[in-house]
DNA sequence: CTGAAAGCGCTTACAG
DNA sequence: CTGAAAGCGCTTACAG
């Protein structure tokens, strides 16, 4: 029915060897040869079995995927995430298997352990992520977008959010600004130990008080109603001047929580936040924000993992590359 | 280094054929011999490699994930379908390999030729889809969310846009609206072929003129700022009483425009849209809308594949199910 | 209840 | 420049 590497052989009058010779470019071919064995693979319409191809080779020329999605985050921004990745892994060749498996080191022992990929990429990494210490005992070589507590063995990348923090305040420090209000992650998410959150809140905090700032800290809500109802309730209180956002919900419901009370950015309130430029362009948000680059950060990680699987036995150290964070003033905070 | 199923017969004393047959419970195997086999495998960590399975099975146990992100479409809504589909095909043992390439067509021919994978999904499918013609030659079954021109050969789910046109319609005639604002997908998505953008339109119009409505008609803006900018001079028009909007960038954008001009829903102005409960809840949408059913219309795409690829010969003729729509009424309108 | 062997469709040393 | 053959790790008739 399918036709395989022997019907071509038959059909060129050449042997199997030859025809995955020509096929690979492993060795010279003739060219009568070679134009025999390419007529015979477009009359028949050949193409190579990848299962039997991962089989001898033991190379599947596909990454494992893992996403995880997680109620109390915001998904949209998981996507930004997974479209650059998919791009780069195909131009370097590798297909995507995409796992959401709700238990992820389950998942990540299933796929690994079988043989379906060559290598892993993990989203949204834990702080003590159970997938981690299961990874370690696959063949697979894996890289990550999330900081762990211990990142050894992997190629790890992620935003420097500590000083992200760092500079946004700084940023409303220098206009002046003697109280912030600092909007985090639902408190779940610092539970759960996604480190962003408190790597982020911690160091804003610190270089906050090293001006003598104030900072009164929300952990922001993710699922409407209650995400209006909070910035209602914590705009309620007199006397604000900024506001900082490190929270996907919460910055895309903002801008008409604001105008519903008349509330003018920045003349009335300083604001600045964490997204990326796409995130910005799809929710409309006119907001200085510290630019989260889900595409560089995506592409490194396929970049890296693509170098550790086709060099196996890479001697290169172990990365983990903090991207510096890059602010994008877009006019909201004076 | 990793086990193979001859490391395991070997540990237990027994054939491999006798351990495949355990693994696989297709014959019976004596209570001892079993217990030898379990315990041989968990001591070594053995997991039967899935493209030596695949090639003795001519199974992947993979289905095809094939996903278009349009310039002119907005992507959130996409992953509302992705993630139902995923989770569906895990429950009855499928892994997703989700392709993003730009050249459909040839997508589709590498993944399917090369037996990647044993069922195909295409999202987003338009009216002349040139991934169709290609998939029509495949062995692999196929089934698609999205209504193609020529759907035989495929089993198709979507959601009934025409009776969604109308019942949009009927619910502001009923509530005396003598004039709709229909503000519909970007032109060029009528020009690709996205049929459900005018067979949602026709129906509504034709709706509308056998009530004696006047309908004015927009093509939705995508990308911010204009789609701000177009909604407000949309509105700056006088005399408006109600918007019937089918295009999710618009919807998305419309309670901070609402907002900023003060338009009050639905005292100033009745509104109704078309989107999911779950896109509803993410964009804190207040809006009597048809429920889109990504969640419905992916997970019956995965069960009408796994029933094709599990009944090769299934003589049952192709689907065409075109989902009710249902409205779901949160006061927008009156 | 169990085993020996053929076969799935490739790749790649080995030989010439 | 090309071929014959072994091997990748499974499954499944065939045999007993």
């Amino acid at each position: 029915m399918v036709p395989t590497i022997q019907d071509v052989a038959r059909y060129a009058g050449v042997s199997r060897s030859t025809v995955s010779y020509a096929l690979s470019g492993k060795r010279t071919i003739s060219r009568e040869t070679r134009e025999r064995i390419e007529a015979a693979i477009t009359e028949l319409g050949f193409t190579p079995h990848a299962g039997a191809r991962a089989l001898a080779t033991s190379q599947t020329m596909v990454i494992g995927l893992f996403v995880q999605f997680f109620e109390d985050e915001f998904s949209p921004a998981m996507l930004q995430y997974v479209l650059p990745i998919s791009d780069a892994a195909r131009e370097a060749g590798y297909d995507i298997l995409m796992v959401t498996e709700a238990d992820g080191p389950h998942a990540v022992q299933r796929i690994s352990s079988s043989g379906m990929v060559d290598g892993i990429i993990l989203l949204n990494v834990a702080h003590e992520d159970p997938r981690l210490p299961v990874l370690r005992k696959m063949r697979q070589p894996a890289s990550m977008v999330g900081l762990p507590r211990t990142p050894e063995g992997f190629d790890v990348f992620d935003l420097d959010f500590a000083e992200s923090g760092r500079i946004l305040v700084d940023h409303l420090a220098e206009r002046g600004h003697r109280e912030i209000i600092l909007i985090t992650p639902r408190e779940h998410v610092f539970e759960r130990g996604g480190a962003y959150s408190w790597r982020f809140q911690d160091a804003a905090l610190q270089r906050a008080a090293s001006y003598g700032i104030r900072v009164r800290s929300y952990y922001g809500e993710t699922q409407q109603p209650a995400v209006n109802q909070q910035l209602n309730q914590i705009l309620d209180a007199p006397d604000q001047s900024a506001m900082v956002v490190h929270n996907d919900a919460v910055i895309a419901a903002l801008p008409s929580v604001l105008y519903s009370r008349g509330v003018r950015v920045p003349d009335d309130l300083s604001v600045a936040g964490m997204f990326s430029e796409d995130f910005g362009r799809l929710f409309s948000l006119p907001y200085t924000a510290v630019e989260t680059s889900p595409n560089k950060l995506g592409r490194s990680a396929v970049q890296a993992l693509v170098q550790r699987m086709t060099t196996p036995a890479d001697a290169n150290p172990w990365r983990v590359d903090l991207v510096a964070p890059q602010i994008t003033d877009r006019g909201s905070t004076r």
